[in-house]
DNA sequence: AAGTGGTCTAGACCACTTC
DNA sequence: AAGTGGTCTAGACCACTTT
């Protein structure tokens, strides 16, 4: 297998050990210096391997006692919600400066009056709308102009030159509601049905509130794939 | 701050120095022989400090180049999903033995007539029903005892003691769509009205699907949080 | 040739747990 | 006291990249 290194080596059989349940759960695996003794290698070796194994989460190290199985973790769920979309086609509806008015204003803490910037854009896939949806983030005079921060990549970058980078973090929520009016005909929808809707809002690293946006997805377009 | 040692020194160090901007992206840092010299360490400790930021996705090495640091990543989302909810109550609709039928046995690629188990539950929080789902998987003949399957602490474990533990993955698919009637009563929503689904496959290793189950969440309670 | 990261050694001392 | 993991050293040799 994938073992030219003494450490995968160690890792690996490890890992096969504790996957045909040879250890199971709670159990403690050999010490480090009875596999560094068995693998005729050092303690530091050994440890880069079972270093590996506690990342993967299939170990964890207690002071003084030894390495435990842990049990498997399925409920933690990932996936990925990519801004710009690389398959398909997406075209911008609008592109605006606008007062925040009072849903807004709530939303990113700030007054009513407030300048902000909206995006509201139109996804495609194999030539059908899939799903229309807006940004809202905080118009500060003197930044780069409007036009370089729409071609952003992702939807947190538009804040790069604002911001620390890497203090924001994305908050998501995955709900039913209908389309907004504008995005009713072009999403070829009633007005009055739930379609399933994707909320974000970029928070600083003080928890401040700095963007905000939502899409909706086309009923024949309306499905998140995660795993575990 | 936290370092009592070396290696978190360097690490807190070079993270405050990227989050701050020093070291831009695809910018490099200080070479280990650098920081070892810098922290008048060894390069054994230097390299442990950037394993961790390595893991942190923060840099990434390149082979008798140096390390680069990335650009942060914001379109990976996780949340939790998890089976048996410790808030709120839960309620045991029905648990039985039938046969698969032509739907289930397309989505577990088995035959019509191979037994399944079933399990319904009813989700309440705050005394309110806020989901309804259910749970289909294989019956093996002797087997433990069902009663004994139904008390798993999470969905997959059901399958902990008949296929390889650790070597099952969940996927999962969130989408709208109207629950079935035998939950809309409970549900207290409309036959048609269109509610948040979660659906969700068990496979082995091979991606032999082991398990299904669908989880309906009431209009109130329709909501799915995650992070980036 | 010089610098970089990648692997590895053979020790050391410490803190924690168990007997 | 003995065994365990946690931190750390001062080297070594290798493969890769740049000059």
């Amino acid at each position: 297998m994938d073992s030219s290194f003494v450490y995968q080596t160690i890792a690996n059989d490890l890992r096969n050990d504790i996957s045909l349940g040879k250890y199971g759960p709670d159990e403690m695996i050999p010490s480090e210096n009875t596999l560094a003794a068995k693998y005729k290698t050092s303690r530091v070796t050994v440890r880069k391997a079972l270093l590996i194994l506690e990342n993967e989460g299939l170990i964890r190290p207690q002071h003084g006692k030894g390495y435990f199985v842990l049990s498997p973790e399925y409920s933690r769920f990932q996936f990925d919600f990519i801004d710009k979309p690389e398959e398909g086609g997406m075209r911008y509806l609008e592109i605006n400066v606008m007062p925040a008015g009072k849903d807004l204003a709530e939303r990113l803490r700030t007054r009513e009056d407030t300048m902000l910037i909206v995006i509201r854009r139109l996804l495609s896939e194999d030539g059908l709308p899939s799903a229309y949806d807006e940004k809202y983030f905080l118009y500060v005079k003197g930044e780069p102009l409007i036009e370089r921060e729409i071609h952003f990549a992702e939807f947190p970058d538009v804040f790069a030159d604002t911001y620390v980078p890497r203090k924001l973090w994305t908050g998501m929520e995955i709900s039913v509601g209908p389309a907004p009016e504008r995005a009713v005909s072009a999403l070829g929808c009633t007005p009055d049905e739930k379609l399933l809707v994707v909320t974000r809002t970029v928070y600083t690293d003080e928890d401040t509130p700095v963007g905000f946006g939502q899409r909706w997805f086309a009923p024949h377009a309306g499905v998140i794939r995660a795993y575990a």
